[in-house]
DNA sequence: TGTACATCAGTGAACGCGCGTTCACTGATGTAC
DNA sequence: TGTACATCAGTGAACGCGCGTTCACTGATGTAC
């Protein structure tokens, strides 16, 4: 590996790092490729060596942002130890819960509204799905392993309307094969809360009695892991 | 009234019209006074009479949009008639999500994430109520006329954390004071739940077999109103 | 009913600032013989 | 090991555009006597 290719990889994380920075400070909508190149000390032509557009840069950090985010919920999860699967989701949901109130600028870039301007591209796709699988591979193993309480498969599936399983059998593909359609759609249910959730505490929406959410939070994901037939075996 | 004040009037109205038309095309960031006014046929200065700043013509879109949400939610769930403690639900949910499909840039004003440079004023509280409470009612009201399925108040309280229990209590004196606390805690995460659910929808994160959605979301708010002890009587 | 004055709407120019992107260029780093 | 050439990083100027807000002003509308 040459100098000019290491100082190359080094100039790209900083570029990210700055953008990060900016991101913190003034939002999404407000990132500008001028106020980066003057942090980094540098002309704001010479970043399109590194990144081709703006949107290439906002992508780079979508894209980290879901890898990281992913890593941390998928490890926190697996340290509780198999068979735990209660404790596995509660620690999924609690590292979701903390990455979005230590970075709420990044979570908003990935679960906020719309950036002015930007159109994601298909390549976020990927990492926006191992978020999603960290939690659907408790669930799943569970399940693999016969440890889902509730009724059995058949039986919830009977309940399911015909046009919903169908579509929650494409889903299943992605996000566990062994989770029952029912389950399946409670957990997409359930993931839609812990997003929602988090927004709302981050946009201070639950300010007005139940601030700090802490013991909502818990609440509410225990409630959630019920409803899946999560537990500990 | 004078014509003056007529002419007043109007033209703070179309102000909004035009601003909200920007909204839908451009995005909640991009706001900006001069295009309305280009729009408008006047020039940039004159939108000052109606609106001291960007922000406050802003903040009128913002209470705009949770006043007309709340109207449209409450008035679908009157419309299910007394006792229909499920028909007001599954009405109440529809219309939300159906409204923010309608007009997704309004939904993101209110329920997305913050606007660069935009600080929400505490005029925006009273109005953001109201949508949560055009909910909350159907619970209480429930509650109220004891049809509420589950178990009875004190033995569900039993259950709950007490600093949870005590944020709670502050909670039902806006939302519903004949709520049971854990019932309470159920509301908030089902509206949590909402939300997440329609912001994943019109962020394009339930592609991938899940739409169009209106099964899962089907499923999701019966699934709720089970949770919160909802039934027709 | 008419006049004098006050209020208000809208103009046009200006201030001072920001942005993304292109392009011809210099000089340093890397590579092939 | 040294030289000739190709690659690449970063510069600086420019293009063409946008924005929010202020201010002195003209002319129309409203009000009080």
């Amino acid at each position: 590996m040459t100098a000019r290719a290491r100082a190359r990889l080094e100039l790209t994380q900083d570029i990210k790092r700055l953008a990060l920075e900016q991101l913190r400070t003034e939002g999404a909508g407000a990132l500008s490729l001028r106020a980066v190149s003057r942090e980094l000390g540098m002309v704001s032509s010479a970043l399109y060596r590194y990144f081709g557009s703006r949107d290439e840069l906002l992508t780079a950090l979508i894209v980290d942002a879901y890898a990281e985010l992913a890593e941390a919920v998928g490890g926190a999860a697996a340290a509780a130890g198999a068979g735990q699967f209660l404790q596995r989701w509660r620690a999924a949901c609690r590292t979701m819960r903390g990455w979005a109130r230590d970075e709420p600028h990044r979570f908003a870039l990935i679960y906020g509204s719309a950036i002015p301007g930007y159109r994601a591209p298909a390549d976020t796709i990927g990492p926006a799905t191992a978020v999603m699988t960290a939690f659907s591979s408790i669930v799943d193993d569970a399940a693999r392993t016969g440890a889902l309480a509730g009724t059995g498969r058949q039986e919830r599936a009977a309940e399911l309307d015909p046009v919903l399983a169908a579509q929650l059998v494409q889903v299943g593909q992605v996000l566990g094969e062994h989770i029952p359609g029912p389950v399946l759609a409670s957990l997409a249910g359930a993931f839609g809360q812990l997003v929602g959730l988090i927004n709302l505490e981050l946009a201070g929406h639950l300010v007005g009695g139940s601030e700090p959410a802490d013991a909502l939070f818990a609440r509410i994901v225990d409630e959630a892991a019920a409803r899946l037939g999560l537990r500990d075996t």
